[in-house]
Order: structure tokens, then sequence, then C-alpha cells
DNA sequence: TAAGGCTACCCAATCGATTGGGTAGCCTGA
DNA sequence: TCAGGCTACCCAATCGATTGGGTAGCCTTA
């Protein structure tokens, strides 16, 4: 309420005690049995602090505690939906455990990866949580050589501990669905082969097809952007070299999924009759596509919420254990329909 | 490099001087003319600063200057897609001006409004960017009350400085647009009745259409959401409302629009044939989607680059003046056809 | 040759909260 | 009545950087 420049020493003059008495009541939670003072000057403490709307100074007390209760994020882009979800998760939760966040951008770019690491180091936060970590990157080793509190989030790395979707199993259950939706001949836009998210659910889903006894020859992979470019891309390159036409896309992400569907279009196929299509995050969009999208649904708030708690435990000196958290499929009109069990591939146009 | 604890104490009695000295050194910039140091010792001490590391500690600099270099950002959500791009031009410019910023989402609920701000407070942020103003809130007036500098971004209200697009002006470019494609009946997606975006996009469309000979009776605008359920909503209400049924719709909002696109489309009308469609924001997906949407173009980017800016200049203790963007049309399919001009109303379905 | 002016530094207080180490005064029990 | 213990505080150093105010020593110049 008043000028916000309230500190202790100010709280203590008025009550005629000492600040380190002031300090001791005010944040020794309700154990004032610390010995710290008697119930009634805690009492008359508390009212003051809260008449004259005093708010620690996070500055002061962070030089001399070494702790500044502030967490660092790097996210690949907060303009991808399922990053930016996962953010809102991580907010939440570091709330709840008076943690304040900043977020950066890494572009997926190694060098900026680097930079915004160093930047949220430099501003001594207390640990990172990282949203953008690469398979084939030395970052993560050097940050523990340089004994940098972090855990990964939306992607693992091995050796490290993460909070992620289990995206092998959400790739076994589109493989499953596909498959008893009678598709034999699929395709696969797998995103970018650095980031696990990519290799697992592609992982996931191509063990999971020829463990059905299903094939999929090299070609049927197409590894891509994430966007809605990428995604088209991907599926020219399939329509183009795959011959017979698969009857069924895997997108690793919604995203690209959406670009596949735009590519189909073009090609005069009509997604969830000509063509099935799955994505993966079921992102707000998906159900609200003109050809709702069939989708994976991953707990993107929890991922986030997951990654804090994670952290929380990391900074506490615990020992921690990754977690996936698990998927369901949200199947709509883009992979609805049952294909004919056709030993004879479809002539296109022929429905 | 080393254990990132290296202090200005240290490496002055490295070097045999005093602290104070190397910090004269270290942030005068390059005026060494200051008369702090000899050009030598300058030198030796800028060395051995990197050789060592050093990187200033924030919390005891902002502790003796006042001064956090840390601003605050409050959106409505991140998953937003527009804001998330803001807030990547916040996040860029504000590195090049050496700040750091805390995004936080209020989901435009003036409650999380206060809530956020006080957090942001309560951290010493030297600034805030509002990015989720509301028309009829007193939030402002009591930040500006406490003194606390800030600047509006995305939305802007009468009396404070804010960095927006021109979105009257973009609500007029859509009128133009569609009254030249001969429509003569149309209906406005209007978005929440406190955000400036909405009330502006929307009496920048409706005064122009007036202007042109139009006419929009009441009923033809709909207040929404702008999510794409909110679309969907507006746009169901505009069927069943409107008769004759308009011939285009102006959504205020690019995920409106795709709302309102799906909703026509599960009404058997073709978007781009039967009715038109305009969004606004020209996010990624507008020129992806299976009927390409268009959509009025805001520099997003740049209005995040610019609320900086303004905000920095406050922080100098000018006195600014808000910052309205330009933008422009990007015509699609779903507004590409002209209107046949007919005095009659075509019969659904006759075409 | 002495006053004056530089140059190149040093000194010490300060920002606000935290915390290890006291201590005065009262009570209790032997 | 006195040792010992407890309650309810106070004291002062500390975290790291900044900054107003010195000052020793050298050079000029009148």
């Amino acid at each position: 309420m008043e000028d916000s420049t309230v500190t202790l020493k100010d709280l203590a003059n008025e009550l005629g005690i000492h600040p380190s008495t002031v300090s001791r009541i005010l944040h020794s939670g309700s154990e004032v049995a610390r010995g710290a003072a008697s119930v009634a000057t805690a009492e008359r403490v508390r009212d003051l602090a809260r008449k004259r709307g005093y708010s620690p100074d996070p500055q002061a007390a962070g030089l001399r505690t070494r702790r500044t209760h502030l967490l660092g994020v790097i996210v690949p882009r907060l303009s991808d939906l399922v990053l930016a979800i996962m953010y809102e998760g991580i907010e939440e939760a570091s709330a709840e455990l008076g943690y304040s966040t900043f977020v950066m951008n890494s572009r997926d770019d190694p060098e900026e990866q680097r930079r915004k690491t160093d930047t949220m180091l430099a501003r001594r936060v207390d640990g990172l949580i990282i949203g953008d970590a690469h398979l084939d990157s030395s970052l993560l080793r050097d940050l523990t050589a340089r004994k940098v509190p972090f855990v990964l989030m939306n992607r693992r790395a091995p050796g490290y501990p993460s909070a992620t979707c289990d995206d092998v199993l959400g790739g076994e259950l589109v493989a499953d669905h596909l498959w008893s939706k009678g598709h034999r001949n699929v395709a696969v836009i797998a995103g970018e082969p650095y980031a696990s998210t990519a290799v697992d659910r592609t992982a996931g889903f191509v063990d999971r097809w020829q463990s059905l006894g299903g094939k999929i020859p090299q070609k049927a992979v197409v590894w891509s952007r994430f966007d809605t470019a990428g995604g088209r891309e991907a599926a020219e390159t399939i329509l183009t070299d795959g011959n017979p036409r698969p009857t069924a896309v895997f997108a690793v992400n919604d995203f690209a999924a959406i670009g596949a569907m735009g590519s189909l279009r073009s090609h005069g196929l009509t997604v969830g009759h000509d063509m099935a299509v799955v994505g993966f995050n079921d992102t707000s969009l998906a159900s609200e596509l003109p050809i709702p999208l069939s989708s994976v649904r991953s707990p993107m708030l929890d991922i986030g919420r997951t990654a804090v708690q994670l952290l929380q435990r990391v900074l506490d000196g615990e020992h921690v254990e990754s977690i996936r958290l698990k998927p369901t499929l949200c199947v709509r009109e883009s992979s609805a329909r049952t294909e004919p069990p056709a030993a004879v591939p479809v002539p296109p146009g022929s429905i």
C-alpha cells in the first residue's frame, strides 16, 4: 500500500525492537517456538508488517543467503504452443513454491542455448529447467561440470533427470490405433532427429508396428521441422516417393500434422478418407480444425509442473529419477474411418 | 569458466588494488578517462576479469543502486500465439538493453492481474510491460498512484503510453477489402469488450463500413472470447440470427476466425465461397490452413520491441507518447472471391 | 619554491536481510 | 540462596558492489 520502501529496520524502529528479531519472527513460518520472540511481540510485528505492506527485498535476502529463488527456463520457442503450455505449468508450480521464473527462447540454436544459459547464470538463478535439450549437445555435460542444478523438460537426454511425456508409449498408441483401423502402409513425419520427442515417438511407433507384423521402409520415415511448413514439405516427400501411397501418416507434432493436411488437400486428397492423419500433443487446435485431427494427448501442463517439483528436489540435494507422464490417444475424424481390407491397393479417387 | 564465485574483491586482491578501483574500471564503459585508473591498470583488470570469468552479482549491485535491470511482463496468456510472439520481441530488445524479463499469465482475470503485478513488484522489477490491460479496470490508476513505471503493450488504454497495432486502421482495411469484393451484408466477431484490440478493430471496421455507405445492424456485431471456441459460438449466433445470412464475417482474431470456419463447415458452408472470412494478426497458421485465411498482419514482434524501448524511456524519466504500428492486409482464399452483385440474395447451396 | 592542479588510487559507509553468538532477567529446585 | 536453565531479546558481522570523499605524490607554472 505504501511506498514499498519499508524495510525490516523501519518496522523494528517503530516497535522499538531489533531488526534481527523482526526478521526471525517474519520468516520462521509460524514456528514462533524457535525462541525468537514472545507470542505477543510476534503478533505486533506481523500486524505492523501487514499494515505497512512490508515485503522483503529479495536482492538483500539473496545476497546474504546465496539463494535467489529464481529459476531459469529455456525453451526452443514460446510461440510453440506446446512449450507455452508447459510454461504455464511451470509458472503455477513455481509460484506455489515461492520461485519466480525467467523464460528465454533458444530457437534450438546451440549457440543461443549457451548464451541464454550464461545470461541466466549471470542472474544467479538457483537452477535451470531446460526444455530444448539436444541429444547431440555437450551443453548438459558442461553444466554438470559447472555444478549447475538443472532438470530437463519436454525432451529427455540419457543420464539426466527429466520430466517428459512417455513419448515411446505415445508412438505405440498410434501404431495400435492405425493397425486396428486396418492400415498396413503407413508413413511417419518424424520431426527433428536431435529431439528426443521426435526420436522416441517415431521409435515407439515403428517398433510397435513391426511387432504387430507391419513393415515400414526406410523411406517412409521422413525427418522434418516441427512447424506447419516442415509438415507440408514432409508430406510432399511422402506423396512423391511413396508407391503405393500410404493410407495413413503419423506426424509427431500437431503443427506438422496440420501442414501435412494442407499438403494432402492440395493434392486433392481428403483427410480422414483418402488418408488418415494422426498428430501429437492434442493442442487446442486439433479438435477445432475443419477436419478434426486425431492426436496423442500429452499432459503438457503437468509436465511443466513436474519439472518444477523435480528441480526443487534437486535443489534440496536429493537424487531424482526421471518422470514420464502417460499420454492418451484422442481419435477424431482425421483417422476414424476403417480402411477397407483391400489386398489390392485402392486406386486413387475411386471412393 | 570457474566457480562463478569470483568477486570484485577477489580480483582486487589478486592485483593488489582496491575493489572500488576495480569496480570503477569495470563499469565505466570504456571511459577510463573518468580518472578512475591508468590505462595500464585498466587493461590488467579487464584481462583478469575475463580470465577469471568474473560476472558481477546483480543482487549486490541492485541492492546498492536500487536498480535491478529486471522488467515484468504480464500477458493474458502466453499460449496465445500473438502474445508469445510479442514476448519474443520483448526478450530480444530487453537483452540488447541489458534487462532480463519475467513473464506471467493473468488469464485476463482482474484478481490475477493484481496478484501478478504485486509479485513482480515484490521482485523489485524496474518497470512493467502490461499486455492485458482492461478498459474498465482501476489497476492502471493504482499503479500510477504508486508511481510504478509501466507501459502498455498489445492493448491500449486512454491516458497511458502504449505500443500497439493501429487496430482502427486494421478494421478499416478489412472494411475496404470486403466492400470492394462486393459484400454488402457482413457480420463481426468482435472479441472481448474490455480489450481495446477488440473494440478498436470493430470500431474501425464498422465506422469505415458506414462511411462507405454500408449498414451493420446491432445484431451483426457479436462479442465473444478470443479463442476458437469463442469464434465457433459467435458464428453459430450469426448463422442463427442473421437473415438474410451475411456473406462475410470479420473476426478480430485469427483463432476466433478458425473457430468460425469450423462452425461454417458444420453448417455445410464452404469458406471463401459461401461466406468470406477475415481474421486478424496473421498468425503463422493463417496461411497454412486447409483454406488459407485472409488476415490483417500486425507487426507483433515489433510491438514487443517497441514496448521495451518505450519503457526504457519512461525509466529514463522521459515523457513518452503511445506508438501505433501499421498493419497490412493479407488476402487469401478465404475472402478472395468477388461476391456476385446480386440484388436478390443468393439462395444457399445454389452455387 | 610554493601554490595549485592532476593522476591514480584508497577508504569506508551503504543498500536490506540474515544469522551465529551473546546476555539480562526471571524462575525453579536443591 | 545459589547454580542452572529458560525466555526473549540484542549485537555485529556478513553477503558483493557502488560511490562520495579523501590523499599521496608528481608536475606545472608563476
